[in-house]
Parts: C-alpha cells; sequence; structure tokens
DNA sequence: TTCCCGATTGTA
DNA sequence: ACAATCGGGAAC
C-alpha cells in the first residue's frame, strides 16, 4: 500500500483539531474491483470529556479503537441500520475521533454507485452511512485496524485548504451537547450532507 | 435479562 | 413526518 508520509502528524493532534485539517485530505481503499477514492468535505469532532461521544463513558468492547494512538479506524452500527466510519486521532489512553460524514468521489465512481445502488454522483457519499455504503463497508470488521496497514489509507490534500476555505456549525443527529460547533465542512462544496 | 434509544436514510 | 432494524449499555 501507498506510504503516507506526514499524515501521522495530523492524526496525533485532538479530534478537535484534526477534523478540520481532515478536510480535503483524500480517503482510499482498495478493492477486488479497484481503487475508490474520495476527498473529504465534512467531519465531526468527537471527544472524551463530550457527552454526545461513545467514549464519554470510558472505553467498551466497541469503543476501545478510540482509545488508541491516532490512525487507527473506528466503525460502529447504528440505528440498527447503517455503519459509520472514523478516524481515531489523539495519544494512547485518550478516547477521541473524527467522523467522516461526507466527500466527494473521485475515483472508482462506478463501483462506489454499485455498492450505493444509486448513480447520482451527488448522492453517492453525502451522508455518514451513505459513505461507509460506497466504501463497500457491510460490518464493523475495520474497526481497529490500522490506516494503511488495512485496505484504507488516507493522502494529504493535492491542493492545501486554507483555513477561510472551512466553516465551523453545530454537529448533526446529536442531543447532548448539541450546541458544541464540532461540525466542519469545506465552504461552497456540493458534496456535503444536508440539514 | 429487560428496556431504551441512537454520531441515519429513504420513503410517504 | 416516520418506519426500518438491531446492538450497546444502563438498570433491574
Amino acid at each position: 500500500l501507498k506510504p503516507e508520509p506526514y499524515i501521522q502528524d495530523l492524526l496525533n493532534k485532538p479530534a478537535i483539531q484534526a477534523a478540520p485539517l481532515l478536510l480535503g485530505c483524500e480517503i482510499v481503499r482498495q478493492t477486488p474491483e479497484g481503487e475508490l477514492r474520495l476527498k473529504i468535505v465534512e467531519t465531526e469532532a468527537y471527544h472524551q470529556a463530550d457527552p454526545a461521544s461513545h467514549s464519554f463513558r470510558g472505553k467498551t468492547s466497541r469503543t476501545s479503537p478510540m482509545f488508541k494512538t491516532g490512525g487507527r479506524l473506528y466503525v460502529y452500527f447504528i440505528y440498527g441500520v447503517h455503519y459509520c466510519l472514523n478516524i481515531v486521532t489523539g495519544p494512547e489512553g485518550v478516547g477521541e475521533a473524527v467522523l467522516l460524514r461526507a466527500a466527494e468521489p473521485i475515483k472508482g465512481i462506478d463501483i462506489m454507485a454499485k455498492n450505493r445502488g444509486v448513480k447520482d454522483i451527488h448522492k453517492l457519499a453525502s451522508g455518514p452511512g451513505k459513505l461507509a455504503q460506497a466504501l463497500g463497508i457491510k460490518d464493523t470488521k475495520l474497526s481497529g485496524q490500522i490506516l494503511n496497514k488495512s485496505s484504507i489509507w488516507l493522502e494529504l490534500p493535492q491542493v492545501p485548504i486554507k483555513p477561510d476555505q472551512i466553516t465551523a456549525s453545530a454537529r448533526v443527529g446529536i442531543t447532548k451537547a448539541a450546541d458544541a460547533e464540532m461540525r466542519f465542512l469545506l465552504k461552497n462544496n456540493q458534496f456535503v450532507s444536508r440539514v
């Protein structure tokens, strides 16, 4: 798999710092059918002191990946229907991660359309459940795995993202700490989730 | 072991 | 607006 220079530096940071820095990065998955590649356009940060975070009540078998060093995957099953993909950040022992909420398809679009059962490119990864489904994630087997040592890895933005291209807002779908602005989006991007 | 509800999505 | 659908985790 591809070497990923400089990404680890980003992943060592706290989720609140890493979440906006992951915008513009590309998430890549190698599949038997071909390479899938998307540009991340929307993220949310979750940290240990945050009542909305799965790590808030401490480490459990499900959430243990969140407490590992940055650079792992955390996948969870939600609403009995969907899977969501997170990038674990920060140091060992601290439970935090960044939820990947939306992304712009770059490569392997036909494969992702097949995975999703939808053709419209704007509907392939415009939400966390859609993004995971586009990548072919159908279970939690990837949870806890290390980027680059699994089928998935990250690459830095081809063109660096400037701070004025990023917007922060309240997170989606949570009831606790609902006012905290820990959702980050690329301004004027057509591939973000609705709301 | 029971019970509640969730970091969502597609359809009515 | 609302159902689909199921597992995590708190409470009993």
